[in-house]
DNA sequence: AGCACGCCGACT
DNA sequence: GTCGGCGTGCTC
């Protein structure tokens, strides 16, 4: 028996298909799509891994000396014929390698070299508190802690739970000693655990049915429906303002494709961000559905994948590599919030989950379903041309008005020696609510921040002459970088503009911010949301529950707080560098400038 | 990549 | 003769 066999290597010229004998005790395993060990090249020791790809019906004999299979790695197969091609696709339009991309379909930690490592990190050390908060506070207080590690690590462990050693080490910069210290002391306790972070396994779900829709949404439940009925490919696009019950169409959509005996597949942008439409899912259809997300261990995920392929459940739910998840009779993907970044792959292979989503609904004959109160211009401009059937929804049930919207120019305040990142308007607004007891929400877009130059008098941004990007600042040699073009400008010191000399590339992050608002109104209330504050699991929705049953003030955060459930005693949301989100170095910055306001600009309930 | 092979100059 | 540096070609 001859089988052709793709073989695993970084090098592009030897990433093809070679011909393998196949010894007869191993015959009766060989399946395509399984892994299987190798050995390749001229006189090497070491051996490769490889993927069948073929089975030939019959053996012939070839200008080679054929060698054996040594062994068959996977005792099931994700990847069949159609996946062989979607690989063969993806790998041709992304321009990476086959086999990194059959990676992606694989049960993840399978790749042979890193799978012993693996096994050896499945442990996790987990911090937990040995006293209450009260206590710790207490002692704070009284001085009994004194360094300041302690007592943030401390204050970090009140708020969080389940939190990781090496969260904590990596994510909040405390080294090992300072944990040690405190575990000398008493207050926490070191244990070693399987790794296991199942988002779902201590929420108590109960369990929800379908509501009556509104008449818009009946009318896209009914459409798409049609689709689903005739089973067709077909790409649709939802565009309905938030909380304007998206998620209840594709619920019903979804029922619909179950009644069908098909299957689902539901995109979510980052599961730890969007955790309230994971726990919706679960609750409507219970154990029919399996989550993927980096953040399960391996094992659960590899088990997941086995539920999977076995044909268990119905409905995966996942960030974008659940696309690859090994679903088959597959009726609907479901793309929620379409126009997040998140759906771009900015490691190799490097993919667009809609374009993969859309390959793979045509071959599967499934409706590709996009929703998002913001969809991309190119989403949108195919729902123009007809190329997508689009549905909208207006009306946002029992939601007040919009949020009025207002411009403010920081040159004026500038003239009026405001040198503040807050606008005297921003000041005033906050103040005013807080003696209304109305929260206020600040959104400040940190990405790209840093390598940006502006002039702080006139708001001149140094963009490149050719591609009307904003240059980058490498500080390493002091230029002005496209990158893009690769234009360079030496970094100047006066303005190409107004002549000024306030030149700077500053960054102010969400910590500054908060430091300069308790500058301004040092008995104001304020937490923050950001990368650093939001290492330990469910932590965003700690911070907003935090947020809302504390009445704190103002919550300052980035894009994340865009996300999760509304609160409605926010009348105020503050918006600051916008000018830098449309500058960035990106020629879709303003369109996801337009994205990001709108999305939490739609925080506010009533106010501006 | 990693290895073999072969050509060619330098040197015992 | 023969050792080794380097360019070239191959991997089922």
């Amino acid at each position: 028996m001859i089988v052709k066999v793709l073989i695993n290597t970084s090098i592009p010229k030897l990433n093809k298909v070679y011909d393998y004998l196949v010894p007869k005790e191993l015959e009766e395993k060989i399946e395509i799509g399984k892994r299987v060990e190798v050995n390749f090249g001229n006189n090497r020791k070491l051996n490769e891994e490889g993927i069948i790809v073929k089975i030939e019906n019959e053996d012939y004999t070839t200008n080679y000396k054929l060698k054996n299979i040594i062994d068959i790695l996977d005792d099931i197969s994700y990847i069949n014929e159609s996946r062989l091609k979607l690989a063969k696709y993806i790998a041709h339009t992304y321009f990476c390698n086959v086999y990194s991309v059959l990676k992606l379909m694989l049960p993840p930690g399978t790749s042979s070299k890193n799978s012993k490592k693996s096994l050896d990190t499945k442990k996790d050390t987990v911090i937990s508190l040995l006293k209450s908060g009260e206590d710790i506070f207490q002692d704070i207080e009284n001085d009994v802690i004194t360094s300041s590690k302690q007592i943030q690590l401390l204050t970090f462990l009140v708020y969080n739970d389940l939190v990781l050693l090496n969260d904590v080490v990596n994510g909040l910069g405390i080294s090992r000693s300072v944990i040690s210290n405190v575990e000398k002391k008493g207050y926490i306790k070191l244990d070693k655990v399987e790794k296991q972070v199942d988002i779902l396994e201590n929420v108590k779900v109960e369990k929800s049915y379908p509501k009556i829709p509104t008449d818009e949404q009946k009318r896209a439940i009914e459409g798409i429906g049609k689709y689903i009925d005739e089973g067709i490919y077909k790409e649709c696009l939802l565009y309905g303002v938030t909380g304007s019950g998206k998620t209840e169409v594709y619920l019903q959509l979804i029922e619909k494709v179950l009644q069908k005996r098909k299957k689902a597949i539901i995109l979510v942008p980052e599961i730890s961000l969007t955790y309230q439409t994971v726990v919706r899912f679960v609750s409507r259809f219970g154990n029919d559905i399996a989550v993927l997300h980096s953040k399960m261990t391996i094992s659960k995920r590899k088990q997941e994948y086995k539920r999977i392929k076995e044909g268990k459940v119905n409905i995966v739910i996942g960030a974008r590599s659940a696309i690859f998840a090994p679903i088959e009779n597959l009726g609907i993907v479901v793309m929620d919030e379409e126009h997040d970044q998140s759906y771009y792959s900015a490691t190799t292979p490097k993919y667009s989950t809609k374009e993969v989503a859309r390959y793979i609904c045509n071959q599967e004959n499934a409706v590709l379903l996009l929703a998002s109160a913001t969809p991309e211009v190119v989403t949108y401009n195919r729902a123009v041309e007809g190329k997508t059937k689009l549905y909208t929804i207006n009306n946002r049930p029992g939601r007040a008005i919009l949020p009025k919207i207002e411009l403010v120019d920081l040159k004026e305040d500038r003239l009026l020696g405001n040198t503040s990142i807050f606008s005297n308007k921003l000041k005033d607004e906050i103040l005013e609510n807080i003696k209304r007891k109305e929260q206020t929400m600040i959104f400040l877009n940190r990405r790209g921040y840093n390598s940006y130059v502006t002039c702080k008098d006139c708001g001149f941004i140094f963009k490149c002459p050719n591609c009307d990007v904003a240059l980058v600042y490498h500080k390493q040699n002091n230029l002005l970088i496209c990158h893009y073009c690769s234009h360079v400008e030496k970094n100047i010191k006066v303005c190409h503009k107004c002549g000024g000399n306030n030149i700077t590339s500053g960054t102010f992050g969400t910590q500054k911010i908060e430091d300069e608002l308790k500058n301004i109104y040092p008995e104001i209330t304020t937490l923050r949301m950001d990368a650093d504050t939001t290492i330990a699991r469910d932590s965003h929705q700690k911070i907003l529950d935090k947020f809302k049953n504390e009445n704190i003030n103002v919550l300052i955060g980035t894009q994340m707080i865009s996300k999760g459930h509304d609160i409605p005693n926010v009348t105020l949301v503050g918006i600051l560098g916008v000018d830098s989100m449309i500058a960035m170095n990106d020629f879709c910055a303003s369109e996801r400038a337009f994205s990001n306001i709108y999305q939490v600009s739609r925080k506010s309930w009533k106010g501006r």
